[in-house]
RNA sequence: GGGCGAGUGGCUUAGCCCGGACAUAGCGUCAGCCUCCUAAGCUGAAUGCCGGGGGUUCAAAUCCCCCCUCGCCCGCCA
């Protein structure tokens, strides 16, 4: 089991130790030497500039002073190139590392006590889960395995938006038009249908927004056959999305309805609450004055009927979070950076635990941004269906002799894969536009890529048989597998410390090219004796670790393909 | 108008928070590799004023200022 006291995080601290004593300087720096070296440092350019002597010079006298420091506390070696420090850890790091990756659950963590709430997803119910709705969802599930993966106790939420403007829509189409459902016809795509449908109706006849109005009255003020009506058709929209999270394998733990807030008093406790602060103002409206801290708009809470707003079931909400969890963590789209700031902002000044929000750009079409109402958007469902299509026609063709319902199976991870991968990869803050030729694409810097690789490693231990672990390695490209391996726990910290679930899709690629390389340039089961033995092991460990990677993605470790 | 985010080879993309050693990789292009563990693979080549301009620094894709372009947001909607 890794944890803060892993191997890694010793040797860095001894040498972040012995760099502060030999500098005597404030300022420390240390980091991943990449190709260079285990670990490097430009520390000579600070001393040099503090102490006015050439930083290569220093370099030369940290090497002969320190070797035998570094080499004891760290068991870690020291060369200086030019002005750098190169760090380089004894061999028992790496085979350590390789036989801790052999290990079912390798970069798993201790068990950790506090409580986590991650909200992903949370599209309003009122058609598909379309490809802009699932980067949430990718984004959402990957951090909750990396978060589970590290030892923390985690609930999963959905926050289910059952009374707003669009779902009164969806229910006055539901009343007034020719609704009935279509044969073979999805509850989502539907409730889509149904609800374009209306909108259209809307743009013809401004006075059904009055009609709107009534219903939404209806349901706030608990009028029980409205409440009803929206529940039912809420809950079809989210059978419907069940399915499509389940062939994403995505899941939740909890759906919260919003309407719960309205009806269990939170909502109004917490207006109450709102009203005592000084920056709140009571004109009608109920509204907070952010604009000492940069908010230039009021933010409103209630309105002048009395009724409240989206925002003020969300405070419940985050309130009862922050009673429940020790960290609470919302995916969001960029487009409720201004609300979640304010969110943020005035559950601060009601003394509560805040959220932390990753935001993601939006993703659009070719022909522009998406749209539910307009009817313009890619749904999930028939991203999944063309790509698991797709994907039968490549297993098919690759692998013909296998019986088809092994072929399916093989295609439906690998089209899971190319979707979850396709969208984790790039960073939340790059907006994206969907494109069919790379979510249709298999090959490098795609999911079935790094299975493929996993693939290639079992086949080997397969036909290995038995052999003895052994973790002395010879070989440059033996030694990259292994440092690339040995990675793996501090990548996964990183994206729960930082939040950044795409970091692991490049490890994980990377982890897939070095041991594509490796198993380009050394034969394994046609080596002999200790040889032999040594890459097996490292083909466990690989196979392993890639296992564990690609299962935090939400991607199956297929053996086979 | 204000706020936030982005601009990196023909296209896509990492690095930016925390400045350092030849800017990461993919697609496409070109040249190679299946009598050898799955070619969804591997090797090599060409292609970059890291949007523009200033500044800070021994050192800037990275930090600061200005400008340009694009996206999102600025409702008693959710």
């Amino acid at each position: 089991m890794e944890d803060e006291t892993s191997d890694f995080k010793k040797r860095y601290d001894a040498i972040f130790k012995v760099l502060q004593e030999s500098s005597g300087s404030n300022e420390i720096q240390l980091v991943d030497g990449g190709e260079h070296a285990d670990l490097s440092s430009t520390q000579a350019f600070i001393v040099a500039k503090e102490k006015k002597i050439p930083p290569a010079t220093w370099a030369q006298d940290f090497v002969s002073t320190y070797s035998r420091a570094i080499s004891e506390t760290a068991s870690a070696t020291v060369k200086a190139a030019g002005p750098y420090l190169n760090f380089y850890f004894d061999d028992s790091y790496l085979a350590n590392a390789l036989s801790n990756a052999t290990q079912p659950g390798y970069g798993s963590s201790l068990k950790k006590t506090i409580r986590v709430v991650l909200e992903h997803t949370s599209a309003n119910p009122n058609g598909p889960l379309h490809v802009g709705h699932i980067r949430n969802s990718i984004i959402g599930d990957t951090l909750a395995r990396a978060f589970r993966k590290a030892g923390y106790r985690l609930e999963v939420q959905y926050y289910v938006n059952d009374m707003g403007r669009q779902i009164a829509i969806v229910i006055w189409g539901f009343d007034h038009l020719d609704s009935a459902q279509a044969e073979g016809e999805k509850e989502d795509a539907h409730i889509a249908r149904i609800y374009i449908a209306a909108n259209r109706a809307i743009e013809k006849d401004a006075a059904i927004t009055g009609q709107v109005d009534t219903l939404m009255q209806l349901v706030e003020g608990g009028d029980p056959a409205t409440v009803k009506k929206f529940r039912k058709e809420v809950s079809r929209c989210l059978d419907g999305f069940a399915v499509t999270l389940k062939n994403l394998n995505v899941a939740h733990n909890r759906f919260v309805w919003e309407s719960d807030f309205i009806r269990n008093g939170d909502t109004k406790r917490v207006i109450s609450r709102i009203k005592k602060l000084p920056q709140a103002k009571e004109e009608g409206t109920l509204a907070l004055d952010l604009s000492e801290f940069g908010f230039e708009n009021k933010y409103v809470i209630r309105r002048t009927d009395g009724t409240s707003v989206y925002a003020a079931r969300d405070l419940a909400f985050h309130a009862w979070k922050a009673a429940n969890f020790d960290r609470i963590i919302d995916v969001l789209g960029a487009d409720h950076k201004l609300i979640g700031a304010q969110l943020q902002c005035t559950l601060k000044l009601l003394g509560e635990r805040t959220p932390e929000i990753v935001y993601f750009e939006f993703v659009s079409l070719p022909e522009g941004s998406m749209s539910t109402r307009a009817g313009k958007f890619v749904s999930a469902d028939d991203l999944i269906t063309e790509v698991t299509k797709h994907a039968f026609h490549e297993v098919t063709m690759r692998r013909p002799e296998l019986e088809e319902s092994t072929r399916k199976s093989i295609a439906s991870s690998v089209a899971l894969a190319a979707i979850r991968y396709d969208i984790v990869k790039v960073s939340p803050e790059t907006r994206t536009v969907f494109d069919w030729n790379d979510a249709l694409n298999f090959e490098r810097q795609s999911g079935p890529y790094i299975q493929y690789a996993h693939a290639r490693a079992c086949s080997i231990l397969e036909k290995a048989g038995t052999f003895t672990e052994c973790c002395e390695l010879e070989t440059d490209y033996e030694i990259a597998l292994a440092r690339q391996i040995a990675k793996f726990p501090i990548v996964i910290g990183k994206v729960i410390t930082e939040l950044r679930p795409h970091f692991l899709a490049t490890y994980a690629r990377e982890l897939a090219d070095t041991f594509n390389s490796f198993y380009h340039f050394e034969p394994v089961l046609k080596s002999e004796g200790a040889v032999r033995d040594r890459r097996l092991t490292l083909v466990k460990a690989a196979q392993n670790t890639l296992k564990e990677s690609l299962e935090t993605l939400g991607i199956d470790a297929i053996s086979t393909m």
